[in-house]
DNA sequence: TCGCGCATGGCGGATTCCGCCATGCCATGT
DNA sequence: ACATGGCATGGCGGAATCCGCCATGCGCGA
C-alpha cells in the first residue's frame, strides 16, 4: 500500500451509547490527521458502513449489547483484513481484551484512559502496531511463556458464544429470550447452558443463574 | 444585544468514564441555557465540588463503582435539598432506579436515549418535576396500584416468609430445594414466588433470580 | 362480625431443565 | 492428505419448573 501523506485517517466509531460516540468523535476531531467518517450503533449498521465507506480504522466498544463486539471484529476482519481495529471498553478485565485481540483487533484501550492516550492508541494501531496497556502486555507475555492455567478463572475457559450467553443469563433473560435475541433454537441455548454449567462446575439452573448475576455485577 | 437572560443552569457531571463525561458535556454545552460547571469521577470528588461550586443540577451515573451512586445522591440531598439530581444509567433495571429516586433524585434516564431526550430530562428536572421513562412510570404505577406501601422499598414490602424464600432464591436454591428445606409443598413456594414477583414488579423467573442474587450481594 | 392480609397448597398448560446424541465447520498437527 | 478435536448448532424425551388461577384456614384489626 502507498503511504498517504495528507488525507486524514478515516475512523468509524461503533458504540451503542450516543453520548459515548459523541464524546469520542469530539476528542478525535480535535486532531487534523484524524477524521471520524461515520458512527454506528449496532453490529449490522457497522458492517453496512464498513462496506459503504471503507474506513481505515474502526473504533469498537467491546460492551455492545449483542456479541460483545467480538463477532463484529471477526466479521470486519473477514471483510477486509487491512482495516485496523481498536477496542475500547469499560472493563478493566482482560477477559474481553484477549478475545478481542484474538479475533483481530490490534489494540485495546480502557475508557478511563486520557484523551492523549486514546489518540496515541489510534495512531499506533493505524500504523499497524499493537497498542496494549502495560498490564495487558505483561499478562499476555507471561501467558505465552507457559503458566497459562494458573491465572485463568473458570469463566475464562468459556468460549465466546458461551460467555455471551452467560452474560445474558446474568441479565435475567430466559432461555427463550436468549434464543430469540440470537436467532437460534432454544435447544442450542440449552446445550450452551449445559456446557457452561460443566465448565463452571455448577449443577442446577438456579446456581448457574446465581453465578452469572454475581459475575456480571462484579465484572460488568 | 441587550437581552435580559437568566444565568444558565449550572450542571455538575458525575461519571467514572471520562469519555462519557466528555460526551455529556459536549451535548449539554450546545444549549445556551445549560452550562457544565464541573466534572467528578468519584463520589468524594463530587461532594467536594458540590460544596465548592454549588451546582443547580447534578447528573449522576448510577453505575459508579462504589455505592452505585445511591449513597452520593443521599449525601448531596442532605447537603442541599435544593439541588436537583438526574440519574443516568446504562441499565434499565428498576432496582437501582427506584432506590435512586427514593434517595432524592428527580429523574431517571437511560444512556441510550437521544440527545433531545436528555436535554428535555435536564430541563424537566431543573424545573423541579419528575422525569421518568415510560417503562419506569408503568412499573411504579402498577406497583402503587398494588397492595404495597409506596413509602417503603419493594423488598421491605415482602412478608417474612416471602423474604426468607427470596433470600434462598438468591442463594441459588431451586423451588424443590426450598420446599424441602422448609417442609412445604412446591406449590406453596410457587405461590410465594408469584407474590414476590408481583411486589418487585418483575415478570419472569429469570428476572426474579437476578433481583434476588443482586439484593443478597448488596445486603449481607 | 366482617374483611383482609398471610401462609398454605392444588390444577393444567406452557416453558424450561437436563442429559444424551448428531451434524457440520474449521483449525491444527502428523 | 488425513485424523483429531474443539466449537456451534439443534433434536429428543422425560422430569422439573414456571405461571396464572383458585381455594382453605387462621389471626388480627376496623
Amino acid at each position: 500500500m502507498v503511504t498517504k501523506h495528507r488525507s486524514p485517517v478515516k475512523i468509524l466509531i461503533v458504540d451503542d451509547h450516543p453520548s459515548v460516540r459523541e464524546g469520542l468523535a469530539l476528542r478525535i476531531s480535535l486532531h487534523a490527521d484524524l477524521a471520524v467518517c461515520g458512527e454506528a450503533e449496532t453490529e449490522d449498521q457497522a458492517i453496512a458502513l464498513v462496506k459503504q465507506i471503507g474506513p481505515d480504522l474502526v473504533l469498537v466498544d467491546i460492551s455492545l449489547k449483542s456479541g460483545h463486539g467480538i463477532e463484529l471484529i471477526k466479521r470486519i476482519r473477514s471483510l477486509d483484513p487491512a482495516i485496523k481495529m481498536l477496542v475500547i471498553s469499560g472493563f478493566q478485565e482482560s477477559l474481553y481484551a484477549e478475545r478481542a485481540l484474538r479475533a483481530g483487533a490490534l489494540g485495546y484501550l480502557n475508557k478511563q484512559e486520557s484523551n492523549a492516550k486514546m489518540i496515541e492508541a489510534i495512531r499506533t494501531v493505524h500504523a499497524g502496531k499493537r497498542f496494549l496497556s502495560p498490564e495487558m502486555s505483561r499478562r499476555l507475555i507471561s501467558q505465552a511463556l507457559g503458566a497459562s492455567d494458573a491465572t485463568k478463572t473458570p469463566i475464562e475457559n468459556l468460549t465466546d458464544r458461551e460467555l455471551e450467553i452467560f452474560r445474558m443469563i446474568g441479565e435475567g433473560l430466559t432461555t427463550g429470550a436468549i434464543a430469540n435475541r440470537l436467532f437460534l433454537s432454544t435447544h442450542t441455548i440449552d446445550t450452551h447452558r449445559e456446557n457452561i454449567k460443566r465448565k463452571l462446575a455448577v449443577s442446577t439452573a438456579a446456581e448457574l443463574s446465581r453465578a452469572a448475576v454475581q459475575w456480571l455485577l462484579e465484572n460488568g
